[in-house]
RNA sequence: GGCCCCGUAGCUCAGUGGAUAGAGCAACAGCCUUCUAAGCUGUGGGUCGAACGUUCGAGUCGUUCCGGGGUCACCA
């Protein structure tokens, strides 16, 4: 069976050079290397033979050629190959490099130093380097998603944060994006909050309660499930089977009758369904607000979900799609590897992959994506590898752009989370916390001074929100990941706070030398002969932004540019802490330290906005 | 049971088929007359779940097994 991930990364690719206005080292490195290869042994290399990577730390050299696979080619042993192209390389490519040496199968080049001090020079003060120019390449971003019956919880902040980084990402890396979400504000499961509330709410709103709107309306579907589970064991008790019971019991009756009523537009149960999202909706903007969350554009299923029907009712005249005696229409994928599958049910009503084939339908209507990515549960990867096929069969024109980013369920130290048992960690609650435990840190470390009070608020967001954001977008989403409440706040180490904190730190450096480094500083005297080693590597890591950004869209993976910000921001403290700025032993040294600082800055406020992180000045 | 995903240090995670597998946390030992110590330096810690195979070279690719999870609803 064919994997849906890797076809469709693939056709999200797009040659480097098309989206890069300059060409970055490594570009440089490949195309002299490739100049070097046919000159020598009239061989012309392709970029797969060509495997260039960082120099490892205990080796002289900056970056590595391997050279085991091209020995064959050129039929050579790997000293001699080695030492024929650094030869070459060093004599003409004087700019690029300036040593190299050979260690078994490996071409160890070190860079010309000028290289690097021109980058530095010529980028120091470029805010918006990284960003590539666009494409015209269209791709939408569907992420949050809510059902409207309870408020956000902490698996939502993982899709939210993914789904908002991914599209900045893209962006940076020279896409048009469109951020949307669709709002399954239908269905059942609201009908439980309605119905709980009528009974039992004495008329109670959110304003008489003083209580967020979707946390007031989710209070009243875990009334539901109590009433309801009551209900059920009395059943039980009295001798009925528990499939029977749940199907039986009166407020369950009720609620799909009101369900019934909703979808004939019974204008009491709608007019309360209205009043009921129009609470969950004021807390869920709330909470999008305080967490950076926007979009382009809403879907509402209640909008949408009667669209599908018409593309099942034409398939199956297409002789596409079969009906069941019982008049039910499905679909039949067995020859892909999957089952059969419903597409309406035997009373005409539309199921959930009814109405995603109507919402893949709009979306491509109103926007025409090049690629409609999905951010949406690893749970899901079956139905939406369904919805992918099922497009196809119709014929559908979007149906191999539709991507599923799938990212793996948060799970707590404890387990998982499971809304029935309680366990789940409330997405307000959560960011609450991590904000008070921002201001109690900073608090006890003496550090509120110089602040005024919406300031010190201020921080205090930044800061916690940086924590969390950082915590929950640094691993691979595609990986389960285990949410430890007391690593989520912490600030110290691979955390966005240390980040941010070398992003402080810098400004201050800036602010102690009278604001030069952002103002004047224009050097053409980068005639520097020596670099330290620190200065060096740190140059070398600074000048891979623009392709970590590339990476990183490419794989649709922000921890690509948290690790990068981490290794960046632990690097900077390394030279920081043995690199004197202020006190440099000559001008150009000071001049070049500054460079190096600014670019750092600049790299880390760039690659933390990706990740929707904001930087403080003073922390 | 079928299909899919995951097993790397005590814990949480990195790791393009390339060199002696790396970080953070936790533990221990150091560094603030000097640009912010939310920092830096050092020490200890590994059968990369197991076995075969492919390859000059495997944590990475293949097969099988073991362990964990997801999914296979006229739910969403």
């Amino acid at each position: 069976m064919t994997n849906i991930q890797d076809g469709l990364t693939e056709s999200l690719r797009l040659p480097l050079q098309t989206i890069s206005n300059s060409m970055t080292i490594v570009d440089k490195i490949n195309e002299a290397v490739s100049e070097a290869l046919s000159a020598l042994y009239d061989f012309k290399a392709s970029a797969k033979d060509l495997q260039v990577s960082l120099t490892k730390p205990e080796f002289t050299g900056d970056y590595t050629l391997v050279l085991f696979s091209l020995i064959k080619k050129v039929n050579t042993t790997p000293d001699v190959l080695g030492s024929l192209l650094g030869d070459f390389l060093v004599k003409n490519h004087e700019t690029l490099f300036n040593d190299f040496n050979v260690i078994k199968g490996f071409l160890n080049l070190s860079l010309a130093p000028e290289l690097l001090t021109k980058f530095a020079a010529d980028t120091y003060n470029n805010i918006s380097f990284g960003q590539q120019p666009s494409t015209g390449k269209k791709v939408m971003v569907e992420y949050a998603s809510p059902n409207t019956n309870k408020p956000l919880h902490l698996g939502h902040l993982r899709n939210i944060f993914i789904g908002w980084s991914i599209a900045e990402i893209l962006k940076a890396d020279g896409y048009n994006v469109v951020k949307t979400s669709i709002v399954n504000d239908r269905g059942i499961h609201i009908c439980k909050s309605m119905l709980a509330w009528e009974r039992y709410a004495n008329g109670a709103t959110p304003e008489t309660t003083h209580t967020k709107g979707d946390h007031f309306v989710g209070d009243y579907y875990v009334k539901f499930n109590e009433i309801y589970n009551e209900e059920i064991r009395h059943l039980v008790n009295d001798g009925m089977p528990e499939e029977k019971a749940k199907k039986e019991a009166p407020v369950m009756k009720a609620t799909q009758e009101m369900l019934l009523k909703w979808e004939e537009n019974e204008p009491h149960v709608k007019a309360l369904w209205q009043t009921m999202n129009g609470w969950v909706y004021k807390g869920f903007d709330e909470t999008y607000n305080r967490i950076g969350a926007d979009f382009d554009k809403t879907y509402y299923e209640s909008d949408t979900y009667l669209l599908g029907k018409d593309f099942v009712y034409e398939g199956l005249a297409q002789g596409k799609l079969f009906r069941k005696d019982d008049g039910s229409i499905w679909i039949d994928l067995t020859a892909e590897g999957l089952d059969e599958k419903l597409l309406l049910r035997s009373d005409g009503t539309s199921v959930y992959m009814t109405s995603d084939i109507g919402l893949a339908n709009s979306k491509y209507k109103e926007y025409q994506p090049q690629k409609s990515i999905y951010v949406i549960g690893d749970e899901q990867n079956y139905h939406m590898k369904v919805l992918q096929q099922v497009c196809k069969k119709l014929g559908m024109p979007y149906g191999d752009k539709i991507f599923h980013l799938s990212y793996g369920m948060v799970e707590l130290t404890t387990g998982k989370m499971k809304s029935r048992e309680g366990t789940v960690v409330d997405a307000d609650d959560i960011v609450d916390e991590v904000i008070d435990t921002a201001r109690k840190h900073t608090e006890e470390l003496g550090k509120t001074k110089g602040f005024s009070k919406d300031q010190l608020i201020q921080l205090y967001e930044t800061i916690g929100l940086g924590a969390m954001k950082f915590y929950l977008l640094r691993v691979d989403p595609k990986k389960r990941m285990i949410f430890n409440p007391e690593e989520s706040i912490d600030f110290h180490g691979f955390t966005g706070p240390f980040i941010q904190y070398t992003y402080a730190r810098i400004q201050s450096v800036f602010r102690k030398m009278g604001n030069t480094a952002n103002t004047s500083y224009v050097s053409d005297d980068y005639s520097l002969e020596q670099l330290s080693p620190m200065e060096k590597e740190l140059l070398v890591i600074l000048e891979q932004y623009p392709n970590i950004i590339h990476q990183s869209a490419e794989e649709l993976n922000p921890s690509v540019i948290a690790v990068y910000s981490f290794q960046l921001a632990q690097k900077f403290n390394t030279f920081y802490n043995s690199h004197s700025i202020a006190s440099a032993e000559t001008k150009p040294e000071q001049i070049l330290r500054l460079q190096i600082a600014s670019v750092t800055a600049n790299i880390i406020k760039s690659a933390m906005h990706l990740l929707g992180i904001n930087v403080p000045d003073k922390m």
